[in-house]
DNA sequence: AACTGAGGCAACCGCGTTTCA
DNA sequence: GTGAAACGCGGTTGCCTCAGT
C-alpha cells in the first residue's frame, strides 16, 4: 500500500555483490571526476547503488592502492599491538597498514587472531589465562605483551588467506584493456600505485586488480 | 563421488559524528 | 542555533569455497 509511492525508487537501488560492469563504471567514473559526495557520484554515474555501497566498494576494493593477499608476520604483530592500545578501532588500525583496508583487517582480526585467542582461552580457562591473551571480548584489550604472542601463536599455522572469485578477475586481458579511464584525473591514484606484480599472477587468464590497474595507466599514458 | 561443516570474504545495516544550509 | 543530509565506522550476516568424512 505504502510502498506503491516510491517502490520505483527503491526497485532502482540495487543490493548485493557488485558486477563486474559495475566496478567498471565506477572505476572510470573516479578516475575522470575523482571521489568524495558520493551520493550524488551514484547518480551521475548512473550506477543504481547507494552512495554508501559505493563508497564501501571503492575503499574496501577497487582502490588501486589496496594491497590484496597475504597480511605478513610483520602487519599481524603490528595488528595486535594496535588492537591492544586502540580496541576496534579498524579504521585508525588500518591508517597504520598502507593498502590495508579496515574491513579487511577486521576480518582478519575476527576469522583468525579471534580464533587463537579462542583456542588459547579453551586451554587456558578464566582464571589461569595467559597473561596478555585477553578474552575475544572487545573491551578485554589488556593484551600487553601481544607482540610475544603473537611472534609465536600467529606464525604457527599461517597461512595465506585464499582471495578467490575476484570480480575483476574473470576479465580477460582484452576487456581489461579496453577499459578507457583518465587516469591522470586522479593524481592520488597513480601516486600510491604499488608495485606491478609478476606477469605470473595473471596465469589462466585471470588478471588482478593491480594488473588491470597498470594496464589502464599502460593505455592511458 | 557425494555430503556436511567450517572458514573466509564481501557486502549490508544501524548508529554516531560532522558538515552545511 | 537548529535541522537535515552526508559521511564514516563498527558490527553482523549471507554466500562461496574448500577440506574432511
Amino acid at each position: 500500500m505504502e510502498k506503491k509511492g516510491c517502490s520505483s525508487l527503491e526497485a532502482e537501488v540495487r543490493k548485493g555483490p557488485w558486477t563486474m560492469e559495475e566496478d567498471l563504471i565506477l572505476i572510470n567514473y573516479i578516475a575522470n571526476h575523482g571521489e568524495g559526495v558520493w551520493n550524488s557520484l551514484a547518480k551521475a554515474a548512473g550506477l543504481k547503488r547507494t552512495g554508501k555501497s559505493c563508497r564501501l566498494r571503492w575503499l574496501n576494493y577497487l582502490r588501486p592502492d589496496v594491497r590484496r593477499g597475504n597480511i605478513t608476520p610483520e602487519e599481524q604483530i603490528l595488528i595486535m599491538e594496535l588492537h591492544s592500545k586502540w580496541g576496534n578501532r579498524w579504521s585508525k588500525i588500518a591508517k597504520h597498514l598502507p593498502g590495508r583496508t579496515d574491513n579487511e583487517i577486521k576480518n582478519y582480526w575476527r576469522t583468525r587472531i579471534q580464533k587463537h585467542l579462542k583456542q588459547a582461552d579453551q586451554r587456558f580457562p578464566a582464571g589461569q589465562q595467559q597473561p596478555g591473551i585477553g578474552s575475544d571480548h572487545p573491551h578485554c584489550m589488556n593484551m600487553g605483551s601481544s607482540s610475544q604472542v603473537s611472534a609465536d601463536t600467529m606464525e604457527m599455522d599461517y597461512s595465506p588467506p585464499a582471495y578467490h572469485h575476484h570480480p575483476l578477475e574473470a576479465f580477460p586481458a582484452g576487456v581489461g584493456a579496453t577499459m578507457t579511464m583518465a587516469v591522470g584525473g586522479s593524481s592520488s591514484s597513480t601516486a600510491n600505485m604499488p608495485p606491478p606484480p609478476p606477469p605470473e599472477s595473471a596465469e589462466g587468464g585471470y588478471w588482478s586488480m593491480e594488473e588491470l590497474w597498470s594496464m589502464q595507466l599502460l593505455n592511458g599514458e
